[in-house]
Order: C-alpha cells, then structure tokens, then sequence
DNA sequence: TCGCTTGTTGATGG
DNA sequence: GCCATCAACAAGCG
C-alpha cells in the first residue's frame, strides 16, 4: 500500500497525533521493526524529546526530536495508527509512542519488511535513505525529463526507481501509464516529447486526487478500482485488461488505450 | 505445499 | 555502468 499518496496521510496522522508532543514512553513490542539499534536504545534516545514537525521525502517519513531524527519506511504493510492511550493494541502494532495528552502513536506492520530508523545528523539521514530522486509529488516538466534523461530502460521500472523518482510505487505506476495510455513496457528513450508531457500531466493529476484520498482510489473510473477483479475491463474502452510482470512486478494494463512502441534506432 | 502480494536490496549475467 | 532477472526479507491468504 504505501505509496507517496498513503506517506502523505501518515504524514497527517504523525503531525496531528505526535507533532509538539512529548514522548513519555516508547513500547517496542517487536523489535522486528528496529533498525541499526536496539529497544534500549530507541527508548533510551526518545523518550523525553519532543516530537517536531514531520516531513515527508519520497516514501520516507523523518520526524525530527530536538535530537535524533526518527526515520519510517513502510515497506508494504506499515502504517501510523493514533489511539487514545491504553485502547487495545493491535497484534501488528510493532511500536508505540506513548504522548503526552494521552494519545499514542503505533506503528502498525504486518510483514516487517522495512520499519525505524535513527538518525544522527544529515550525514546520517543521506546514509539511511541513500540515493532519492527529485519527489514525484512536486515535480514540474522540465524536472520529469531530466529525471529520466540518460535512462534506457522500460517506463515502468524506471518511474518506480526510487532513485529516478522518489514516491511512485507498483499500484500508481500502473494507474499513471494508463491514463496516460503509455505501455509500461514503453522504452523510455522511445517517448515523444508530447508523451512526456501526458506523462507528466497525468502523474501530476493522479497524485493530486490520490494525495487527497489518502490512497491511490479505487473508484470506478480508476484502473485501481478494476485491477483486483478476476477478468477486469478497461473503465475507459471496455477491453479485457492484460496482466504481466513488467520488471518482475504484476502490471495490469489495457491492450488497446496501451499500446506498445519499438524502441528507437541509432 | 505452493504461489502470490501495493517495497527494497544485493547478486548475477548480458 | 546500465539494465533485466531472481532471491531474500516476512507474514498471511487461497
């Protein structure tokens, strides 16, 4: 799930439920999730600080403290949860900030694949990360073909490189291409400058609508909304969608508003 | 039991 | 160095 549209909402609910909040306690209910330190030290570094404004940098969240800065990744199953102290705790909430005003934070994770982070500094914040392209929610049309000038590979698997562009994920790629009625497949170098331009205006839209959902939509005029049902149609032209592995990811995409481009010569 | 999953990384081969 | 593929991480589902 978590693409720049549902980083974007968490972001929300870190700064609504935590921003300005003083942790009074940090539970680490599975240590699973912590990286590059240990209970004891988590605890040891947070509890005490204050919370300040987040923000967000692709599908990273940084939560500075007045100390360290809390770095999250989501992997595919993370979420932030706000409770009122003491309601039950989901089996999956891996970590909890307990706030002052009686609120807590949970970071909620099936699968654990990614989790927190500390960082000591910018030095330390560049390390964790590593290398992040320009953030695909700001980003004009001169900066989306710098981003992919050089680039030779697929459109797909070049617009979810992280270090091309940081915040796209498999569900928004997907949803993007569509509307743009750009094969996934497409070589990137065999993009005409018109179709860049769709390509841009199209991601732009896309993350609009999706940044105020909170998700990517499942609504019926949505590729999303149709992805999931065993013989979906194109809510656009009605034809069959196609399934496949566009660098090795399932990719759904319409046969007809989706058709495949040669890659260029010379 | 196997195959699959909306993310990322590292190994390997062309 | 770039690009494609695959395995691994981990947990749950059909």
């Amino acid at each position: 799930m978590p693409e720049l549209p549902d980083v974007e909402a968490y972001l929300r609910v870190f700064d609504g439920c935590a921003g300005g909040r003083q942790v009074r306690r940090v539970e680490v209910r599975d240590s699973g999730v912590l990286r590059g330190m240990t209970a004891a030290g988590l605890r040891r570094e947070l509890t005490g600080r204050r919370f300040g404004r987040p923000e967000r940098r692709g599908k990273w969240l940084l939560a500075p403290t007045g100390g360290p800065t809390l770095l999250l990744h989501f992997g595919m199953t993370g979420e932030l949860v706000c409770a009122e102290g003491g309601r039950e705790r989901h089996p999956h909430d891996r970590v909890v900030f307990v706030l002052g005003g009686g609120r807590e934070l949970r970071f909620r994770d099936q699968r654990k694949l990614k989790g927190l982070w500390l960082a000591h500094g910018l030095e330390d914040e560049r390390r964790v990360i590593g290398d992040q392209g320009p953030d695909a929610g700001a980003l004009s049309r001169a900066g989306l073909d710098a981003a992919l000038a050089g680039h030779r590979g697929r459109l797909k698997p070049t617009l979810t490189d992280q270090s091309v562009l940081a915040g796209l994920g498999n569900l928004l790629a997907d949803e993007i291409l569509w509307r743009a009625r750009l094969h996934p497949r497409t070589p990137v170098p065999a993009l005409s400058d018109a179709q860049r331009g769709r390509l841009h205006r199209d991601m732009r839209a896309t993350l609009r609508a999706s940044v105020a959902s909170g998700r990517v939509p499942p609504g019926r005029d949505w590729l999303t909304g149709h992805r999931d049902a065993p013989a979906g149609d194109c809510p656009r032209c009605g034809t069959r969608l196609a399934r496949g592995r566009v660098g090795g990811r399932g990719t759904v995409w319409c046969p007809h508003c989706q058709r495949e481009q040669e890659t260029p010569r010379g």
